[in-house]
DNA sequence: TACAATAGACTAACCGTTCTGTTTATTCGG
DNA sequence: CCGAATAAACAGAACGGTTAGTCTATTGTA
């Protein structure tokens, strides 16, 4: 299963389809840049559908991994662990090859829900909120569930942002909200904010 | 300069990119929809890519209307006036003809941020959030303008969101953050909490 | 020998655009 | 009030370019 050829071309695809979006990336700009053959990718995805598919699976396990390496550096507490995920997105979109979240394209090019790149970028963004899910009911915040939507809604405006500024001031502007929310969390106040929805 | 198969054009056009994107949805699918000849959409727009553009241009248009028309709707209040447009947001989203933001279609589908669709991505994006500068300024906010930006950028990720979850619960919980965030600016606690960024 | 990868021609479909010829609607002079 | 003139819209064929996918014949390597 596992060849290098297969890897370049997995890679050299996903870079491309961040880069110039799915529809505009032809088949030959990517096996020209992989310095691979056509039948290479048809052996080993077996369409470009299946392709993006599998470019998609691999842009969402390099970001999960990369957010809990964020988790896992800070410290063992769950509010500072929250506040690293938003730093890693800021370092995220302070590099100067980020361009934007490329689940956010992909619903975008395919606005069919039961496509597949559909599935795949609504299976990511469950991927997110169930990370932060398990911070908030660590940091045994009420209604964590609900925190853990807000979040990943946060998280999603400011990579949605970030593609338009290309700066980190969203991200770290999501930080900022993040923090007063678990501030809040924190004190009484909370529940009658929150409790009127779910 | 507007004609009535002008107009029918263009909202068609601007429905069928909204629905199904703007490169799958091929010249004739528009034609055939608005029940329009070929040659009227080259005389009256020139090429497909300007109809995109001014598909853009009065997407904007109308989407900046209904949120002053929500502004204007709600009290005086600019505390209450904020919270109308979530509202409104939040009745976008829960349209059953809903299917995500425009905006964020465009520079997904069109990676170029010199091309003419980003732009008008960006010109949007700065629209909205000067529509809230407004109603910060008047609600003589410390540090206005970066609350609006932080509310642009939640109103933001709540359309993002809602695109995939299609329903309201987003903008919804945008409105509470937002709640909160005006609740903390009225208090003296926020100075400290803004100062750092901007 | 056998397997995998290569280059590249080839097909079939699609898409934006142009062009042609016809039909409809509007305007205007008598 | 009417018929000619102008312009706009129509249907659809045709063009050139691009794309995903297939097939073939060749090369390198274990």
């Amino acid at each position: 299963m596992a060849s290098p050829k297969r890897d370049k071309l997995l890679d050299c695809a996903k870079k491309l389809f961040e880069t110039e979006g799915f529809h505009t990336t032809g088949i030959d700009r990517i096996l020209e840049q992989a310095g691979v053959a056509k039948m290479t990718l048809y052996n080993n995805f077996g369409s470009k559908d299946l392709l993006i598919v599998a470019a998609l699976d691999k842009a969402s396990t390099d970001m999960v991994a990369r957010l809990e390496s964020a988790i896992s550096q800070a410290s063992n507490d769950p509010y500072e662990q929250i506040l690293g995920v938003f730093d890693a997105f800021a370092a995220w979109h302070a590099d100067p090859e980020f361009c934007g979240c490329m689940f956010q394209a992909a619903v975008a090019e395919f606005p069919d829900p039961e496509s597949e790149p559909a599935k795949a970028a609504r299976a990511h963004h469950a991927r997110i909120t169930e990370l932060f899910r398990d911070l908030t009911a660590r940091a045994e915040i009420p209604n964590h569930l609900t925190l853990a939507q807000m979040l990943a809604m946060i998280a999603a405006g400011a990579s949605c942002t970030a593609r338009q500024t290309r700066t980190r001031v969203p991200a770290d502007h999501a930080r900022q909200i993040a923090e007063i929310l678990l501030e809040r969390a924190c004190s009484a106040g909370l529940q009658s904010a929150y409790a009127s929805n779910l």
